[in-house]
DNA sequence: GTTTTTATTTAGGTTACCCTAAACTAATGA
DNA sequence: TCATTAGTTTAGGGTAACCTAAATAAAAAC
């Protein structure tokens, strides 16, 4: 498996395709590549089991290609905490690091890695590490956007994107952070959200709203 | 840069390109390449300017070529510092990790492995790691072929390929090993070495200890 | 239920990095 | 010096991973 192949596995992942099928656009955008070329690969990675593509739909992660994706998605956050632990990084500088990390880790060097990090639960994003909490995680977890007006939740996980890390850097939202939604507005896309911890209104737009999940307290 | 360019540089620095000329088929048999792709990939870096390539006769690195070359072979001992010390690691197994590690490593990310590692002088195979000890670790050892007979000297370093760090571990050579050359046989390509430690007598062939250097006492 | 728009695929092309077979150059040695 | 051999290059070809332009299918709008 090529970097290449193993980011589109990890990407249609994050997309939610071990559940549903992620149309091409949505991974072109995301890689920043062409729709052709997504097509290609697809079929491609349809070829070597990774992946269910109905033309036209949408492609769906195999339980391999899903198998895949996740020990890929656990090198890339093992890293993450090496790097933020050990190494000084900052929460917003690593992803790109491990980025590359990911692709050059072999299982025995993970495994290594992870024992010496102590066997983190939680990348510096929130992000589950082990592959049997990534499910339940996914499971228990919200996006902030499905939380209910009034019902007080914690923050659990940042999508780690440098844009995103910056975005919510900017307005004061960290793990952690117990916030309560108190107003959803779909035409001006704004969420208002009350901050437990400073006791501040905080207001951020819905589309980024998405990339911060949340858990009931 | 592309790790195999990457790869090409390195080998050419450790087959000496940086003073001399290596010939394609030295790099082929290392890179386990066919010679129509040395070929072809010369011309190629020549053009990048890491390389000056005269047909028929080898390339040799030029000096932003050699920079290069020594940056990546930084990273690529600092990893194996990092992989014995904290990981766990033999020393047998920490090259191929490196191998691929020290392509998917930064500046910044090399830098501050540094500080953590706080700044080894050498690779667990003995290999200088600063940039500015490489060029002063290569004057002053030599090729333990090179020795003369009955001088005393010591294992500095060991060229790091999975077989022949076996072949050394067999025959009980490790770096700090106070060795005296006694015999060089050049018919049967046999080099017998009196071992200061243990006190016994080592054979070992000639085309072997080429990649065993050692330092004057 | 057409028409228009958007998404996807097909067709054709490029560059990087690999190959083998054949041609050629340079070194060796009779 | 001429023939053999070893090393190198040229010629031609393949796959992976990207691209644009054009064709087509599906969804949305009228
Ligand atoms: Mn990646
Ligand atoms: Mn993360
Ligand atoms: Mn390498
Ligand atoms: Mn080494």
């Amino acid at each position: 498996m090529s970097p290449t192949k193993e980011d589109y596995l990890k990407i249609l992942f994050e997309l939610g395709g071990r559940t549903e099928q992620v149309p091409n656009k949505e991974i072109a955008n995301r890689l920043n590549i062409s729709p052709p070329t997504v097509t290609e690969m697809m079929n491609s990675l349809v070829k070597s089991g990774w992946v269910a593509y109905t033309p036209y739909k949408g492609s769906k992660l195999t339980r391999e290609g899903t198998e895949y994706a996740k020990k890929l998605i656990r090198k890339h956050r093992l890293w993450e905490v090496f790097l933020v632990k050990h190494l000084g990084f900052s929460i917003n500088e690593v992803h790109t690091e491990a980025e590359m990390l990911e692709h050059a880790t072999s299982t025995i060097l993970a495994d290594k890695l992870e024992h010496y990090l102590d066997y983190p639960a939680h990348c510096p994003h929130g992000g589950a590490i082990s592959v049997e909490h990534m499910d339940a995680q996914e499971v228990r977890t919200l996006h902030l956007t499905e939380a209910e007006i009034g019902v007080p939740v914690r923050i659990s996980r940042i999508v780690d994107d440098e844009k995103l890390l910056h975005y919510f850097k900017n307005h004061d939202l960290k793990i952690g952070d117990p916030v309560t939604v108190t107003d959803k507005d779909s035409g001006l896309d704004l969420l208002t959200l009350h901050h437990g911890t400073s006791n501040k209104e905080i207001q951020i737009s819905q589309t980024v709203a998405q990339y911060l999940f949340v858990e009931h307290i």
